[in-house]
RNA sequence: GCGGACGUGGCUCAGUGGUAGAGCAUCACCUUGCCAAGGUGAGGGUCGCGGGUUCGAAUCCCGUCGUCCGCUCCA
């Protein structure tokens, strides 16, 4: 196969996946826009982890809180120290300080062996009111993470849950990333999908591991290959600031292997600290054993644009029907765009009431799409490109028998059923 | 951020100083009627953007934006 990065962003700009955004100005760094499929597959996306999250999980309840946030957060939350100031990194010790307060030794360790001082100002920085003064900046949210941290004590108190429980949430992050690159893999405007799981001190390490496992399996039902995927953990040196122990699931991307979410154990350094520059009480009570303590939390932070883009290249496939080339993405049914396509065989008229009443059947249902142009093997070919599981075809029978052809992408085999059935077929086949 | 390459219709590209072409795609009609690329016709580009040189610029020069590759950096 020629080369699949190309292949793939070739084909999310010819069948409306993906557009590079202001693109009538020549484009703007970065950012990408979703057209009417990538729309469709990136909220199939979003959902199909919301559904995993929330809604088949008893102890996790979703939230979703507003990308500005009173600046004091980034501040507690140590963003504003490490996100936008010269730092250093000390060789010797590994540890990162602020250039202006340590001159040319390591507090730490006394080295000398100190890296060259590095600007970094990756928070989106912008103002509140009218008056731009300093007393109205605020930023962009660098991660989703949190909105939930600070709304920990109205989660614990309206949930009624108790540890071990998590709070989930969806939404658009900002970073000034020093490097964006390979198309939406990183981009300085991107959507997160993170979960905080709230659980007992000592029991950090052993739902560190389970979210670990749980996450990688996540994508595997999904349909990317295991083969594709795998864990790695941070070394300490790379690991974040608010991070104890850091693992990356990742997918094997044409470029080499990159990330595709990380499970984080932040243990209690964000409840610690914005108890501390909030003065609020951010723990919990266990009234069984009598026990207050702040709780420790694993975070899986998945990335929807780099995960999006990792099953549309795992899905991705060429083959031969009947000697001619036929492009293939092989979606999970969950994640298609489109899950039904309603084509009559003919464009003559008798057919047309019939296949707008099947249409008008399956819409309530199905994200339906219908074509009536052309030969019938070119339109399979366009559903097959964009990974439309099912094609429901009108033909002259159909006005006599009230029955339909009902064409699977991956096995090509065709069923004949009665219109009357349809509904319950496909949503039989797709659940499959 | 540094170095290199590139930027012509939706896509892939030709055109290298004289006022834009092809194939595919799209649309209409015909044909076909269950696995695309038959027929006829149509729409669509001030050649990324801005400036300069020139009688004249897609073609030369400068700037800028964007893309790709390498280095660097980075959830």
């Amino acid at each position: 196969m020629p080369d699949l990065m190309e292949q793939v962003v070739n084909l999310c700009k010819r069948r409306g996946f993906v557009f590079p955004s202001s693109e009538i100005y020549g484009g703007f760094r970065s950012t990408y826009d979703y057209g009417p499929l990538g729309v469709l597959l990136k909220r199939n996306v979003m959902d199909a982890w919301w559904r995993a999250m929330v809604q088949e999980r008893a102890d996790i309840v979703g939230l979703d809180a507003a990308i500005l946030m009173a600046p004091k957060v980034w501040e507690a939350s140590g963003h504003l120290a490490t996100f936008t100031d010269p730092l250093v990194d000390c060789r010797n010790c590994k540890e990162r300080w602020r250039e202006d307060q340590i001159g040319d030794t390591c507090p730490k360790c006394g080295s000398k062996d100190l890296t060259e001082s590095r600007a970094f100002h990756l928070m989106f920085k912008t103002h509140v009111g009218p008056v731009e003064d300093d007393g109205a900046v605020a930023y962009l949210r660098p991660e989703t993470a949190q909105g939930i941290f600070v709304n920990f004590a109205n989660v614990l108190q309206t949930s009624r849950k108790k540890p071990p429980f998590g709070i989930a949430q969806q939404g658009k992050s900002f970073r000034n990333e020093i490097t964006p690159g390979n198309f939406i893999f990183r981009t300085r405007e991107f959507e997160q999908m993170e979960m905080e799981y709230f659980v007992p001190p000592d029991e950090g390490e052993k739902w560190f591991e389970y979210w670990k496992a749980e996450r990688l399996r996540w994508y595997i039902d999904l349909g990317i290959p295991a083969a594709s995927l795998r864990l790695r953990e941070h070394d300490p040196e790379e690991l974040s600031h608010y991070s104890t122990g850091t693992a990356d699931v990742e997918f094997a991307y044409p470029w080499g292997w990159g990330e595709l979410e990380g499970v984080a154990n932040r243990t209690d350094y964000d409840l610690t600290q914005h108890a501390t520059f909030s003065g609020e009480r951010l723990e919990y009570f266990d009234q069984a054993t009598g026990e207050r303590y702040v709780p420790h939390v694993i975070e899986p932070a998945a990335g929807v644009g780099r995960s999006t883009m990792a099953f549309l290249l795992a899905a991705y496939d060429e083959d031969e029907v009947n000697g001619e080339k036929r492009t293939v993405l092989r979606l999970h049914h969950r994640l298609a765009p489109y899950k039904v396509a309603v084509l009559p065989l003919s464009k003559k008229d008798t057919l047309l009431p019939t296949a707008r009443d099947v249409l008008s059947l399956l819409q309530p249902q199905f994200m339906c799409d219908y074509d009536e142009t052309q030969a019938i093997g070119r339109r399979y070919r366009r559903q097959d490109e964009i990974g439309t599981p099912y094609c429901v075809t009108i033909d002259f029978e159909s006005l006599d028998d009230k029955a339909v052809t009902v064409r699977d992408r991956d096995t090509l085999t065709q069923d004949r059923v009665p219109i009357d059935e349809l509904v319950d077929h496909l949503r039989e086949r797709l659940s499959a």
